[in-house]
DNA sequence: GCCCCGCCGTACACCAGTGTATGGATATGC
DNA sequence: GCATATCCATACACTGGTGTACGGCGGGGC
């Protein structure tokens, strides 16, 4: 009555708006939550269209992880490759990334969501020990560009991240933007 | 067969039994995934236990987070108490408490579970806050008793916590023991 | 020794989600 | 204009979890 159910010739839908919804789904539930009953009817559509995509839930779990390292992978890499702005206000911009709205608020979610998921799923846990390997590679490299040495520049680098990871999981009361702070003390040497 | 369901006698379950087990689900599969049939059959009882002692599903959790708000403030406050060691010492150790074996896995997993948790329940995100709250407050203490002022203490509190938090979220392929490093870092001025 | 109460088992109805089988609708090649 | 491939709806069987009603068994007061 209230929902015409037919959408079918306007948009046939592909795997990749599976995996989109999948993903609002784990921001607010974990992977738990990401059920195909519930993801069809946000979407408009019957199971029947779920099992055409995908053969079963594990599918969908796999190329969820995918499509996450794929994203995680590509971000860092955009960054490096813009070489428009020195290390230092790529690294300020990056520390000012959790407080930009509703946006923000869900990757963290699915961060959280992902990482303890990778507690107990062994490909879940391989694509987070990656992800968290190229952010450090990435961070490091650019405390590097500024003159720091190597060792030291890892060390920053886990500060750098902890510091980020601390800004999106941490529930301050005040909600104060300290990025401005920790910029200070994370990159004047 | 293999299992005698005869432990009537032996000891009469109590509601803390049941919030024990359910820190269990929580930290394997998040709140979803502490669920009352399967938390019957860890315990060797059945539903009509849990129904004697709570009312619903939700009664269990708002005990969960009860318990939890208890132990993490009574956590910091035992360690406020014990003024053994000086404040540097107590900082070090704390720094180091993520390396410990599995119980540190299982908490990390609670904390983790509970901070999703938080984002979309308003009772656990109370109880997040309150607790944030109280452990910044720990740590911006101790470091003013190293001589430091109070609105760098409170700078110094935030790293620390943040460095607490990446060591248990993070994943490091070789899973080096940072803390040193960390409290080197973090402690030195 | 009876009775009541704390504690739990059992049985029931109900709902939500999975996977499968199958058919139908729509577009596209030819 | 017909056949084929793509995409989805429908119906079914099944599992697992919730909440409720009720019954039973034990032990302690008296």
């Amino acid at each position: 009555m209230t929902e015409e159910p037919s959408r079918q010739v306007a948009t046939p839908l592909d795997a990749a708006a599976w995996v989109e919804a999948a993903f609002d789904a784990l921001a607010e539930g974990g992977i738990e939550a990401v059920r195909i009953d519930p993801l069809a009817k946000q979407l408009g559509v019957t199971r029947g269209s779920f099992y055409w995509h995908f053969t079963d839930r594990a599918a969908l779990h796999t190329a969820m992880l995918k499509e996450w390292r794929k994203r995680q992978s590509y971000q860092v890499a955009t960054r490096i490759e813009s070489r428009t702005s020195a290390p230092e206000e790529r690294l300020k911009q990056t520390l000012a990334l959790p407080h930009s709205g509703p946006r923000a608020e869900r990757a963290a979610a699915i961060e959280l969501s992902i990482r303890l998921w990778a507690q107990r799923d062994a490909e879940a846990a391989k694509a987070v020990r990656h992800i968290d390997r190229v952010r450090l590679n990435y961070y490091a490299k650019l405390f590097g560009e500024m003159g720091i040495a190597p060792a030291a520049a890892r060390k920053r680098a886990f500060m750098f991240y902890a510091a980020l990871m601390a800004q999106a999981f941490i529930f301050t009361d005040t909600d104060t933007d300290v990025s401005g702070e920790l910029a200070e003390m994370l990159l004047g040497d």
